[in-house]
DNA sequence: GTATCGTAAGCAAACGTTTGCGCACACCTG
DNA sequence: CAGGTGTGCGCAAACGTTTGCTTACGATAC
């Protein structure tokens, strides 16, 4: 259905290659200003575009990248992805999204889907320290950058944030407010994310001189039900933590069910902080208090990154880190919300 | 880097082609079972992917899908864009995903980059009745469907719900509660969930022998900031309404502010009722009664639809249409929330 | 001993581009 | 008019598969 070189070659009678360095804009090519625009008028009436399957196997790129994420759903991997399209777009590129839902399987698979030539890239959100996937894309010398989370420190091109010091400032903030026994719902021990942040909580405790509490630190991972249950661990304990920094968003939100569950007010009882605000952060009630991570940002660099790897030809390890910010809100400060907080814009 | 056909075709000495219908499972190959496993551990040991790009060309297929969406940020979305990739996955196809920001320009220039074959299909969220760009996917034969909304009826595939019947519902519950100043944020008259929701609105008022008030239907369009300004104009009013249906819940969660600015509880000196049932929608205090819409689904069905027609040869217009169901919160009816409502499962 | 047949695999074209060279023609120079 | 220099474009290979057709060879039949 769609033409062909070869076509419109015979319909302004001249060679397909003439059309093709024509359309190409080949500077090498030295033509007539009569028959550039007589292909070029014809280029434009055909609306003409390249197969893309054959330019592809000549010029073996495939103008797509890959970005494999566990859920879309998930508004924090979803304003990443519009951040790579945003990157990728206007330098041509298409993405296609690969959601594992964070099975290791289902991210080796998609790989493997991938990997016959299908894409030029990947970038690749929430993957293991030592994992197997990245692992095997560095062997393959499939271009790629992690973000959000790395695997084997150093050895990838990685866009993400500074998690020891966001955990670490969000934790002062805590003690700042006077608060002594600060718990700590944890990620993994498997994840970056997951020790650096244990590891910034501990430094700042460190830094002020509090003795650490093993207690205080309970495992509830990154979903909303670990966080219920991680919270009514502490607050049944005798000597109940007075705050808790969450390793993120949707753990945080676990406590505020536990805490309401247990008739406890939020900041007076117990005050809270989170990390990523996503956009539940603001609708909770009081507001979370977290550590924004600029989500929609990590994807555009990772796109500039990942494409200045494929463009460039040679794999350049390189880590962009950014540096993270607190957003003060209720839940650690009372009346700390703004009346009636900025209505977030989203479409149907 | 990956391993072509002649490679191993040298180092197991047979010719490409035999490979090739070793790999393809070519029935009409007679072979001797000696050099079958033979080329089958070698298949297997190399990890060997044909390449697609070449496959693509001689073939002419890609393997990949299209979807084209408002916005991913957006969870209605998300989750349709799982729906496809779960329907799309198991059959081999990738996806990839276009964001338009409801440009018209943006949508054009994400078909017109996909149309160098470079999908074997799209599927078309939120179009407009009469959207130019569908009727270029149907001139141009490109095998697609539409979900959620629907451009010249019946003339493309479509998946989606009875509009008309979940407004009407909605309409009728807030009735059934005693309501008789019910108000309407419409959506635009350009986009077919605005006219037939609206439809379903009138209806259930005539239905009711309730005389229809004009000023009662406020266009609120499908963001929270139109929810937030419609709502104000119909609480300034003299005679206020005592209930509102909302043409989504993005608009539903602006009525929530400006009710709250205005100093007005929901339900008892204001029902609301939303579309959608998007995870915000549960989150929202009171929760927000809403007509559920199976996003996920449309997304599996969508995709099936789109993989038949491709893979079936011919376009075979079809429409599957989802009978929706009212999800009654505490927004209509006081104390309807459930104690405690069940935590949504995200992962960071 | 030749014709027939079945088995096991090879040959080569084709898919639509891109690109390094080459070729024909015209024009200029001496 | 011979030789040189541009100009304007054409030729053909190559990218890695797939697939209809052909071929080589050994066995069987007559």
């Amino acid at each position: 259905m769609p033409v062909t070189l070869k076509e419109l070659a015979d319909r302004v009678g001249v060679h397909p290659s003439t059309i093709s360095r024509v359309a190409n804009n080949d500077p090498s090519l030295r033509i007539s200003p009569a028959t550039r625009t007589r292909i070029e008028s014809l280029l434009r009436e055909t609306e003409y575009r390249p197969n893309g399957a054959a330019r592809g196997l000549k010029l073996r790129q495939t103008l797509a990248l890959a970005v494999v994420i566990p859920d879309v759903t998930n508004p924090l991997f979803a304003a990443l992805f519009r951040g790579v399209e945003d990157g990728a777009s206007p330098r041509g590129y298409n993405v296609v999204l690969c959601n594992t839902d964070g099975s290791p399987e289902r991210q080796r698979s998609h790989l493997s889907s991938l990997s016959s030539g299908r894409v030029d890239g990947v970038i690749l959100a929430s993957t293991f320290l030592r994992d197997p996937s990245v692992r095997w894309l560095r062997q393959q010398r499939i271009p790629h950058v992690l973000v959000n989370r790395f695997s084997d420190e150093g050895l990838d091109p990685f866009v993400g944030s500074d998690d020891v010091m966001g955990a670490k400032v969000a934790t002062q903030h805590l003690f700042d407010l006077g608060h002594r026994r600060i718990a700590h719902l944890a990620g993994q021990a498997t994840v970056s994310t997951g020790v650096l942040r244990r590891r910034g909580y501990l430094a700042a405790l460190a830094e002020a001189g509090i003795k650490v509490d093993p207690d205080l630190i309970v495992e509830s991972g990154y979903v909303e039900d670990g966080g219920v249950r991680a919270t009514e661990r502490l607050l049944s304990m005798r000597d109940r933590p007075t705050a808790i920094f969450a390793v993120n968003d949707m753990a945080a939100a676990g406590a505020y069910a536990a805490a309401r569950r247990l008739g406890l007010r939020i900041p007076q009882d117990l005050a809270l902080a989170g990390y990523n605000n996503i956009p539940l952060a603001s609708r909770l009630i009081p507001g979370l208090t977290t550590v924004d991570v600029p989500a929609h940002q990590f994807g555009i660099v990772a796109a500039r990154l990942l494409l200045d790897q494929i463009e460039g030809g040679r794999l350049v390890p390189r880590r962009v880190v950014f540096t993270p910010e607190l957003v003060v809100r209720g839940s650690s400060v009372a009346g700390a919300d703004a009346e009636a907080p900025p209505a977030a814009l989203m479409r149907e």
